[in-house]
DNA sequence: GTCTATAAGCGGATAGAC
DNA sequence: GTCTATCCGCTTATAGAC
């Protein structure tokens, strides 16, 4: 393995154990058992490395995503509770940058810049799928400020769902994911043509 | 002014410009014009004021929520409405506390176990919302767990809705906070009893 | 690419005078 | 209650040898 994946191997690590602010260069070194000065032939800094992640982060997403569209057709209620499945094992993985996400996006211009695309295309992606379902008559044909508070509403699921049961002091676990699914089909549900 | 005054005042001012991470007791002795060893004589260190904030936020937040249920009984829309505006206003005044709030309240263990409390009781109070919402017919009759994933969903908004706006680059002002009311509207205007 | 060594600075926290 | 002075430890970041 490079060292380079090392030390980001490492960092997703410790950040989801401890925290960004509480994890130093150091302690990634020394984790990733090379020097200090090696760290920083490979990083800049630590926003550098943070920045790395996220790059991951939104590469292996949106494979992840396609893997899942390829076999469940967008528009579904199959391919929604397979997506959000997904979205929420993935956000676990690298549970630090959601758990710390405002701060992140806010401090980090860099990242500001970038999320802000990611933010953007999953929303349209959400549209997207929403339209496929009223194509399909899965849906019921919404207006159009109906569809904008959906898409909201459920990407805000989608986002914070960990979030909300960490901070609930609930456990992360299949049971609680299925819930955060359960949560989503209640807000939809109605709006569906075989709901009832 | 008391000193011990000051200091929260300070704190609240650079912790919402800066994030907690950025700010050094020494920077809040400065703009609060004391010593930092004045600092240490009102609290122990940072993470002590930062629970000395939360302990204003909790009381004034349930006292302006009496405000509220006084002005407009619970279960009716207004109350709803008016309750999650009061919420997203006072989310915004301690703001960088919700940009924080996971890492906060996972890596303090007093603020954990007060802001469980706090969390709980919410629920219960959206619970009890939605019960006399239903008792007075303006909500239709729910089964439990179509309730729970209500409460779960509405929470979840009020909660989260500042943030989401915040990572979608979006400004916090009164439009942006209405289009939040929106979203509630739409995951609960199908379960109304006149919604259409 | 990787190491050692180290500079420079900051943050947290305390002692002791007033 | 408030100040000044100060110490320790840690973190970031770089220089230079291998």
């Amino acid at each position: 393995m490079k060292t380079r994946d090392k030390i980001i191997d490492c960092a997703i690590h410790l950040f989801n154990e401890k925290g960004t602010a509480a994890v130093s260069t150091n302690h990634i070194a020394a984790a990733a058992k090379i020097s200090p000065g090696n760290l920083y032939y490979h990083f800049r800094n630590k926003e550098d490395i943070i920045f790395a992640i996220f790059e991951q982060m939104d590469v292996r997403g949106t494979s992840q995503y396609q893997s899942v569209i390829d076999s469940y057709p967008s528009g579904t209620m199959e391919s929604l509770e397979h997506t959000f499945l997904m979205i929420q094992k993935f956000n676990w993985r690298y549970r630090f940058f959601k758990r710390e996400l405002t701060p992140l996006v806010m401090n980090t211009p860099l990242l500001k810049e970038r999320f802000h695309i990611t933010n953007t295309q999953t929303k349209e992606m959400i549209r997207f799928a929403i339209d496929n379902g009223i194509a399909s008559e899965t849906i019921k044909p919404l207006d159009a400020s109906t569809k904008n508070h959906l898409v909201d509403a459920m990407w805000l699921v989608a986002l914070f769902w960990l979030n909300y049961l960490e901070v609930g002091g609930e456990e992360v676990d299949d049971n609680t994911l299925r819930r955060g699914n359960s949560v989503l089909h209640t807000i939809l549900g109605p709006y569906l043509t075989n709901n009832f």
